[in-house]
DNA sequence: GCGGCCCTTGAGGTCAGACCACAAGTATAC
DNA sequence: GTATACTTGTGGTCTGACCTCAAGGGCCGC
C-alpha cells in the first residue's frame, strides 16, 4: 500500500547543493571571490552527507562556477566569465570539434564584439586600451610580455562591448584554442606590424565607428588565422600549410 | 609497511577518470551513446575507490559529455552537442547576464550561421528545410507543432553552416532563453507571417545567397527580439514593453 | 493461452566514519 | 633572525553497507 509522501525531495542530492548554491548567489548572499563553509559544516547544515555535498560541489566546479583549493578552501569563481574549462577539448574530442572551426567562431564573435566596443565603449576603455597599445609597443624585446598585453587588448575589447556572454563565449574559445596553440607552435611575430594593427583598431574604437572596428578586427584575426595555417580545408586537397609558406613569415599574434 | 611509490599519478583522481573517458573517446572506443561499464566494475578496472570515480563521472555529466540514467547506466552523450546545460543559468546568476545579452549574441551567431549554410548547406539540408517550412504551413492550427518544426528549421541550418562549434554555442543560448521565456509568456504569433519569412530564408539559402540569408536571419530575430520587449534598454528610463505596444501586436516566434 | 502483478537483478544514489594530503600559520630550535 | 617542525583547518580518498530506481522474467489468476 502507497504511503502517503508528506514531504519530497523531488531533487536529487546534487541538485539540491547545486540550487542551494545557486540561491545564495541570486540573493546576493555569495558573491565573487567568496568562500563557502568547510564541507564538513555545509553538510552538517544541509542535513546530506558530505559525499553528496561534494558532489553538487564537484558539478558546481565542472561548470566554472566554483573554486576548489586543495587544503584552503572552496570559493564562488571570480575571474572573466568563462565556460567550464575542459569543456570545450572534451567537446571536440567527442564531436570532433576542429581547430579551423574554432576560430571561425572566435573571428566572427570578436569583430563584432569590436563593433559593439566601437558603439559601447566608455571612456575608461578607451584609455585602458591606449594604455594596453603603449605597453605593446614597449614590449617589442619580449614576446611574453607582448602576448600578455595583445590578449588584455583583446579582454577590454569584450568588456567594452557591454556584452558578457560575448565576452565569456570568446575567453573559452580564445584559451581552448591557446592550449592547442602552444603546444605546437612558439610565436615567432612581426610584432612591430602586430603593435600598429592593435592601434589602428584602437583608434577606430575611440572615434565610434563600429563598421570600421569589425572590418579591421575581422583582419586581424583572418591574417593570424591564415599564419597559423588554421584556414577552412577546402574540397581539394592541397597540401597542408602551403599557404602559411606563401605568407612567407608568419605575421600575427591575435 | 610503507610500501614504494613506484609509480605516481600526479593529478587528482577525478582528472584521472576523466582523461581515461577522454582517451577512449578519442581513440573512437567510446561512441556517442554508447554505455559505459558499472561504476562498481570500472571502478576497479581503474584500482579506485566507486566514490572517486562517481566525481569524475559526475564532473562529465556536469559538462553535458555524459548522461547519467539512475537505475539503467551511464551513458556517453549523444544529442546535439551543447555546453553544460544549467550552466548558462547559473553563470546568469552568477554574473548578471541580461535576458537582451543572451538574445543579442543568439541574433549575431544565428545571423551569421544562415550566411555560412547558404555558403556551405547541401542538398540535403535544403531538402530538410523545405520539408521544414511545409510542416510550418500546415500547422498553424498547432501552434505546439509549429514550435517544433520552427527549432528544426533553425536547427538544420546550424547544421548546413558546417560549423558544429557555433551550432552548439546556439544551441545553449536557445535553449536558455527558451526556459527563460516559457515562464512568462505563452506564445500569440502571427504564425503565417512567421512561415513566409522562414521560407523566404529557405529561398535565399538554397539560391546560395549569403548576404541576404543573413540579412533576413537578422531582421527575423530583431523582430522576435522586439516582439519579446528583450531589446537592449537605452540610457533614458522609457516604461518597459513600450516598444512591444506600440507593435501592436506580438509577430514572430523565432 | 494471455495479461497483470511481484520478485529478482543490476545499476546508480546515499550514507557514515576513518584516514590521507595539502597549505598556512605558529611555535620552537638553532 | 631565520629556518625547521608542529598544529590546525580544509579538501581528497577509501571502505563497505544500505537505499532507490528501472527492467525483465516468472508466477498467478483469469
Amino acid at each position: 500500500m502507497p504511503r502517503v509522501k508528506v514531504e519530497e525531495q523531488t531533487t536529487h542530492r546534487t541538485m539540491q547543493v547545486v540550487n542551494h548554491i545557486r540561491s545564495l548567489i541570486e540573493n546576493g548572499t555569495l558573491q565573487p571571490g567568496d568562500k563557502i563553509p568547510p564541507e564538513r559544516e555545509l553538510a552538517r547544515s544541509l542535513k546530506i552527507s558530505r559525499a553528496s555535498l561534494r558532489t553538487g560541489i564537484g558539478y558546481l566546479a565542472a561548470m566554472g562556477v566554483m573554486k576548489i583549493r586543495h587544503g584552503v578552501g572552496t570559493f564562488v569563481a571570480d575571474g572573466p566569465p568563462e565556460f567550464g574549462k575542459g569543456s570545450l577539448s572534451l567537446m571536440s574530442a567527442l564531436h570532433g570539434f576542429q581547430t579551423w572551426q574554432m576560430f571561425e567562431t572566435r573571428i566572427i564573435l570578436e569583430s563584432h564584439v569590436a563593433g559593439l566596443a566601437a558603439e559601447r565603449g566608455k571612456e575608461e576603455h578607451h584609455a585602458a586600451l591606449a594604455e594596453e597599445v603603449a605597453e605593446m609597443f614597449a614590449a617589442f624585446e619580449s614576446p611574453t610580455d607582448y602576448l600578455i598585453h595583445d590578449l588584455t587588448f583583446h579582454r577590454i575589447i569584450s568588456q567594452a562591448s557591454a556584452n558578457p556572454i560575448l565576452a565569456a563565449i570568446i575567453e573559452t574559445i580564445t584559451s581552448a584554442l591557446y592550449d592547442s596553440r602552444r603546444k605546437t607552435v612558439e610565436l615567432s611575430i612581426d610584432l612591430r606590424e602586430s603593435a600598429e594593427m592593435h592601434r589602428e583598431l584602437y583608434r577606430a574604437i575611440r572615434a565610434r565607428k563600429p563598421q570600421e572596428a569589425h572590418n579591421l578586427m575581422e583582419q586581424h584575426l583572418r591574417m593570424a588565422q591564415i599564419a597559423q595555417g588554421m584556414e577552412r580545408p577546402t574540397g581539394r586537397k592541397g597540401s597542408p600549410g602551403a599557404a602559411k609558406k606563401k605568407l612567407g613569415r608568419a605575421v600575427h599574434a591575435a
